[in-house]
DNA sequence: TCTAAATTTGTAACTATTACAGATTTATAG
DNA sequence: CTATAAATCTGTAATAGTTACAAATTTAGA
C-alpha cells in the first residue's frame, strides 16, 4: 500500500544527508531497518534486530538517533500503541490500523484525506495521526 | 463543545450502574472528575485532586477503576499523549488536538465523521482515535 | 450476626524512557 | 601525518508510568 522505498546504503545515506542528518553507520542502520520492514517497531525491536549485526550498538543509541530523525522530520513517532512509542518512516501520509489480538500495526488509508487541514478552532495544527483498533484480518480468520 | 453532563452524584451513580458497574465511592469520585473537568487527565492528576477529598484513596484504586470503566466502555483510552495514558468520557464522537506547547488537549471536531467505519482492507475497526497536534490558540496568541 | 465476595489499599516489581558522564570516533587545523 | 576539538556512541543509573499481588477493609447475602 505504501510505495516500496530503495534500501540500497547509498539511498539511505542520501535520505539523511537531505535532512541534515550525520550519516553514522548506526543511524544508517536504523533508518534502513524502518524502510526495509515498514512494520512501525519499538525501540526495543529495533534494537534486537540490529544488534546481532552491531554488537556494540547501545540501545541509548537506539533512543538517540529515533528522536534526532523525529526532529528531522525523517520518521514520525506513533502513540497508538498503549505500551511504548512505534516509528514509521514519513513517506506519503496515512493511516494506521492496530490489531487488539496479535497487537501488529497496519498501514492502511481512509477515504478522506484531512492531511492538508492547518488549523482548527484557531488551534495551529503541525501533525495529525488517525489510528483504528480492532481485530486484524489474519487474526478474523483464524477465529472461525 | 462536546455537551455538558450532569455530574449529579445520582446521575454518575445511574452512569456507571446502567453500564453494569457497581457504584463505589471511590468509582463514582473519578467517573464524576472525568465528567466535571473534561479536562483528559492522566492517573495522575485524577489521584492528586481527588486525595484532598478521599485521604484514603490509593493511586492503585484509580488504575483499577480507569481500567473497569474502560472495559465496560463507560470511559475511553487516550493514547494521545507521549509519556502517559489519559482518560476521556464516552459521549458523542470527537476528536483531539494537543498543544505542544502547554500540553494541553482540547476536544474538537474535523469536518468528516468516520465514526461509522467498521472496517478496512478487512480489518474489523471497533476504536477510532484521530490526534492532532500543533500550537493550540492561547499558546499562539501568547507567542505574539 | 456470621461468612463469603467484592473492593480498596500499600508495597514491590516491572518496563519504557531519560540523564549523564566517560569512551570512542570523526572532523579540523597545523 | 599529528594534535586537538567536536561529535557520536556507549553503559549505567535514575526516573516515571504501570502492573502484580497479598493483606486489609468494606459490602452483600444467608
Ligand atoms: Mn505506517
Ligand atoms: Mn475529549
Ligand atoms: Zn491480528
Ligand atoms: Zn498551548
Amino acid at each position: 500500500m505504501v510505495k516500496n522505498e530503495n534500501t540500497s546504503t547509498e539511498n539511505v545515506k542520501n535520505l539523511l544527508v537531505e535532512k541534515g542528518v550525520k550519516p553514522s553507520f548506526q543511524r544508517i542502520s536504523v533508518l534502513k531497518y524502518l524502510l526495509r520492514e515498514n512494520n512501525h517497531p519499538s525501540v526495543d525491536t529495533i534494537y534486537k534486530n540490529l544488534v546481532p549485526y552491531i554488537p556494540t550498538l547501545s540501545r541509548t543509541t537506539v533512543y538517540n538517533t529515533l528522536k534526532l530523525l523525529s526532529e528531522k522530520e525523517v520518521i514520525s513517532t506513533l502513540t497508538i500503541n498503549d505500551t511504548d512509542l512505534r516509528y514509521d518512516f514519513i513517506n506519503e501520509p496515512h493511516d494506521h490500523f492496530q490489531c487488539k489480538t496479535c497487537n501488529a500495526i497496519f498501514d492502511v488509508k481512509v477515504g478522506v484525506d484531512i492531511s492538508g487541514l492547518k488549523s482548527i478552532d484557531g488551534h495551529q495544527i503541525q501533525e495529525i495521526q488517525l489510528h483504528m483498533k480492532g481485530v486484524c484480518r489474519q487474526c478474523l480468520k483464524e477465529k472461525n
